[in-house]
DNA sequence: CGATAGTTTGACACAGCTCAATAGGCGTGG
DNA sequence: CCACGCCTATTGAGCTGTGTCAAACTATCG
């Protein structure tokens, strides 16, 4: 399956890949594409298992075809923070260090196509194009890593959920506007997670979303389908 | 002064600057160098200048030569947050975008060598080491940002003040180790900038540096100047 | 020496935390 | 099919760390 190359030169497995497009992928060219696709495999993990330790040698990188992976520190006392969320089809993985000092989890199901450290490093030192897409990676996520730390630095509670939220929708559906209709989606994380993404105790998210839902700005269903009845009010709560 | 080379080939406006060594400029040939030093200019900026506005069009990016720059991002209700220092040789600018969401600003005096936007994308696209010099730097700051993440939404305010100063301690002597005499520093920031990056009030930054200095592991002359008496003590307080 | 800006200190309020009890969803087994 | 246990989420009551507001102090500089 992963040597039958198809007549455009694009590898059967990457043929119907997200990641080609808008993952690090699209800046491979098709020799590229083909020597990586024989060292990748695609492979799935259950939602709350590790994909990469903290302080655990990192041997391979992988794309996220599907699900959201969260990264995480935790202080010796056992405090956790969630650093960020990573979405389809983000890169997944530190590249040019030995050890990561975040660890990675599956948030929900997730599906990778994952690669070895070294095929990675050697296509990055021939073309020019993957370290480019590297750098747009890192920088977008340095970006929103700087837009959640004033998040949590200087938002209330009730902010921090509806910016959650809004982060969430927006990822779902990007196109998210005022105008639109209510839009619906799963949370991907338990109220544990949001807690500690937002930095509060899973009281006081529950708390918060209680308000949004007696003040009709949400709805909620089995605990993880939100709905959102009116974006504009989510909106002006989250301090934006 | 700009345009005469030394016989080494290191043009004369870079012979003692240290981004020629661990700054982005290292990773430039002697060409690019010279290239590049022909459309660069030394300059100094005041504290409390600002580098790069909030939504500005950013034109230049520059080395750090000396003091610290602080990155902040402002809520439209005025609060604040800090989302990162930088310190001599760093890089400042954000590659690749128009506008900046972020506003830059001279935490000290400082000094700084800038060249045009364009300048620097043109040697980019033609070597990749300076991409890659780059793309480390970025994913120095993504680090950094993360860790932050962890201060500011599980620390109490006694350990943020402490990881605060440690922060800048390690700045002024990345070797800090406990085992080392009492260590000196002058703070590179204000009360209230400090409060905005710690994401509490400059009232709560203040009471904790008392009981820092109650306490005996720091004592602090003209509001500036730190020293740490007991680095052991100030490790073990902020919470790491 | 007065003016100004930055910092410290105090008294009090409140947002969010802690601890505890209750409720809901879901799978297992009788 | 119900009973039970388990896990997660919600709700409540009270506490506390940090914010707010106000006043006093200190350094710097004309």
């Amino acid at each position: 399956m992963r040597e039958d190359i198809h007549s455009t030169g694009i590898p059967v497995l990457c043929a119907s890949c997200e990641a080609r497009h808008k993952g690090v992928c699209g800046a491979l060219g098709p020799e590229d594409l083909v020597a990586l696709a024989k060292v990748s495999y695609k492979h799935k993990a259950r939602s709350g298992s590790e994909l990469v330790g903290d302080a655990e040698e990192v041997e391979s990188y992988s794309n996220i075809l599907s699900g959201v992976v969260k990264l995480s520190k935790t202080l010796s006392d056992g405090r956790q923070q969630i650093v960020g969320l990573q979405f389809a089809p983000d890169f997944l993985g530190r590249p040019f260090k030995v050890e990561s000092e975040i660890n990675a989890e599956a948030a929900t199901d997730v599906s990778l196509c994952s690669f070895p450290k070294a095929a990675l490093e050697r296509i990055m030192n021939q073309s020019q194009g993957l370290e480019h897409r590297l750098l747009q990676q890192t920088l977008k996520e340095l970006d929103e890593a700087r837009e959640w730390m004033v998040t949590l630095g200087r938002k209330t509670a009730a902010e921090k959920v509806a910016s959650f939220l809004l982060l969430i929708a927006r990822n779902i559906d990007p196109a998210v506007g005022p105008d639109k209709a209510a839009i619906q989606f799963e949370l991907p994380l338990t109220r544990t997670d949001i807690a500690d993404f937002l930095g509060l105790t899973i009281e006081t998210v529950s708390r918060q979303l209680t308000k949004l839902r007696t003040d009709g700005i949400i709805t909620i269903e089995h605990n993880r389908l939100v709905t959102v009845e009116n974006m504009d009010r989510l909106v002006a709560r989250s301090g934006a």
